[in-house]
DNA sequence: AGCTTGTAGCTAACGCCATTAACCAAGGGG
DNA sequence: CCCCTTGGTTAATGGCGTTAGCTACAAGCT
């Protein structure tokens, strides 16, 4: 029959955007495969199976993660730098649920695993955030855990659907920036 | 035959441990039958469905994490109880990783949800905990998404093993709350 | 051009999982 | 003592991931 064309990239980045959209959880294999325009078996031929399909995925997510909040932090320094990278974060994370989840729960196979790489280069951001406050070297690590927990668990608790009383979400996220750059600048 | 004696609540306490222990994700009915001592399609008895089971994990664990963080802070203000606060909930998360997933991604359905009613519980518990800050009424919504966010952000990145570099990780763990205390009484 | 060969696609089949239907026995309340 | 609720059973269905084995496209060599 007429061959479809596909490729490993073009399978990985339909489940993806699939993801995105039906949840990590619910995308399937005979989904994906419908999606592309072929039968379910053939994605093995492009991919190891669902596990390698989730891992390319997050490889795809973190690369796309680092280029996002690496790019939103350019030129700016302190709070600026500080606040484009939540914000760049949280917006990545609200408009590609499905394959930041990908990225959760994955251990790097060993230090050349291109998803270590995407993880390193999304780490680097981070710390480039923070040589706008004139932190102890001691302190860096714990900060730089600090942000992550800190953005990592307001988008996926808003994503979740973890907030559920009032205040406005938006004005919240803000707050919390103005937080941590004051609790930065006064160590 | 004999009658194993099982009911409801004994069938969704094993799902919960059998959760915390294979991961929720791999948490399936047959494996939970064979843990009761029962074949798979008798659980049906007792619970409505896997999407029932998981609802009433959700349940337990966040009476029980109510119940944690809420004894943790008795007697304790400020600091103390923001301290006790925040290791109580990362204590109880890394050890039932199963029953916490549980917990995410689900809406009460209705106000007088059990469910509901242990969210509840959860986040008065942390209100009372900001009550030792004499915080502005307008940013005690916020201060409470902002710790929630810092606890689950980093009990959850933890247990997914996502520090991956060198330091301490309850040294980090402790700086945060050290962190946040600094920054809630300079508001 | 024609043959070859690698490979992307297919169908068929297997096993696991959740769920339902239909049946059966245990045992307490009249 | 009987009955009928109820907690267990086996059998069957449908969806999923995955593998095996076949077919036919298309590129490359002669």
């Amino acid at each position: 029959m007429p061959r479809a064309g596909l490729n490993r990239a073009t399978v990985v980045a339909t489940g993806a955007a699939l993801a995105d959209e039906v949840g990590l959880a619910n995308l399937t294999m005979g989904s994906l495969a419908q999606r592309v325009g072929v039968r379910t078996p053939s994605l093995y031929k492009h991919v190891g199976g669902q596990g390698d399909l989730n891992r390319r995925i997050a490889t795809l997510a973190l690369t796309e993660l680092a280029d996002a909040v690496g790019s939103a932090v350019q030129g700016c320094a302190g709070r600026d730098a500080l606040a484009a990278a939540a914000r760049a974060f949280r917006t990545f994370v609200l408009e590609h649920p499905g394959r930041y989840a990908a990225t959760l729960g994955l251990e790097p196979s060993g230090p050349d695993d291109p998803m270590a790489l995407g993880s390193r280069r999304l780490l680097d951001a981070f710390t480039a955030v923070l040589r706008g406050y004139d932190l102890d070297v001691s302190d860096v690590d714990h900060a730089l855990r600090m942000l992550r927990s800190l953005c990592h668990g307001f988008a996926t608790l808003q994503g979740a659907n973890g907030f559920q009383w009032s205040a406005d979400i938006d004005e919240s996220f803000e707050w919390l920036i103005a937080f941590a750059d004051r609790g930065l600048r006064t160590l």
